[in-house]
DNA sequence: TCAAAAGCTTCAGTCTCTGGAGATATCTTG
DNA sequence: CAAGATATCTCCAGAGACTGAAGCTTTTGA
């Protein structure tokens, strides 16, 4: 049996964090030793480092905690495991691209100003007024 | 003089969230009219539409909150502006990058599942192993 | 055996809002 | 001018995903 600091350094996960995913029901309450401590089985650690491996791989809790789910049926089909990943990369490339408008946007903005004064800044005055921005963001 | 409702509608700022932004000291508590509401300058529109802005470009509040304090300053150097949008665009690359990642590592772990059941999928098993990635993330 | 390390619970804080409850104020219409 | 509809007020809680501290108890190992 591994004591909550021995699943930490095993799995990467921080010990508050792990009382945490208890508390969110997204690992279960292991046994306890005679002292009211934490035991946990090795199956417990291997939940525990699915997690987060999920959790580095930038899907939520609530999208992590269906994946658990179908990870204790291995019988199931597995399109609940794509319809999950499909939707997380939708959501990333979102993100990328949202990101990359902005970055242009800045770049173009901050090269773009030749001021001494912050009142002339171009930095400023964009900031002032999305009319001077070239792109949607 | 607007009601906050004015200048949610003239923002694009939720009321409950202008209230939030001065509370947080990022915009002056407004006058207020004889039944204790809220009545904003024009002024003080335009301040909050610049937050908005500095917000939709990604923004923190802490650094908008600089921002603020050289916009009233206007014969300040703009180089603290310049500092803050460097950095800012030094976190998005960044940002970027590390989505960019994932969503390789994440499609390339989609395409290779030819299971049937959950038990054999792809995507299970690379979560249930980082070691079986192709990048760090 | 006894001190250090690790663990326990509970609470509060992070960040940026968002929404609800219940009371009050203002505006609109008849 | 009165009634009813809309807007606003304050205070509090919750979201997501943790993180840390306070103050106490248990386990470990020299
Ligand atoms: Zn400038
Ligand atoms: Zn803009
Ligand atoms: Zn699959
Ligand atoms: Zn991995």
């Amino acid at each position: 049996m591994l004591s909550i600091g021995e699943m930490s350094r095993r799995s990467g996960v921080k010990v508050p964090t792990i009382r945490y995913y208890e508390q969110m029901n997204l690992i279960d309450a292991p046994e306890r030793s005679a002292g009211n401590q934490r035991r946990y089985t090795h199956a417990a650690l291997d939940r525990l480092t699915f997690i987060r491996h999920a959790r580095d791989l930038g899907l939520s809790l609530e999208a992590i905690r269906e994946l658990v789910r179908l990870s204790e049926n291995p019988a199931m089909p597995h399109d609940e495991a794509h319809r999950i990943a499909t939707s997380h990369l939708a959501a990333i490339r979102e993100r990328i691209a949202r990101l990359k408008r902005l970055e242009k946007e800045l770049t173009r903005v901050e090269a773009n100003c030749h001021a001494d004064q912050a009142g002339d800044c171009n930095i400023m005055q964009v900031l002032a007024d999305h009319g001077r921005c070239e792109t949607e963001h």
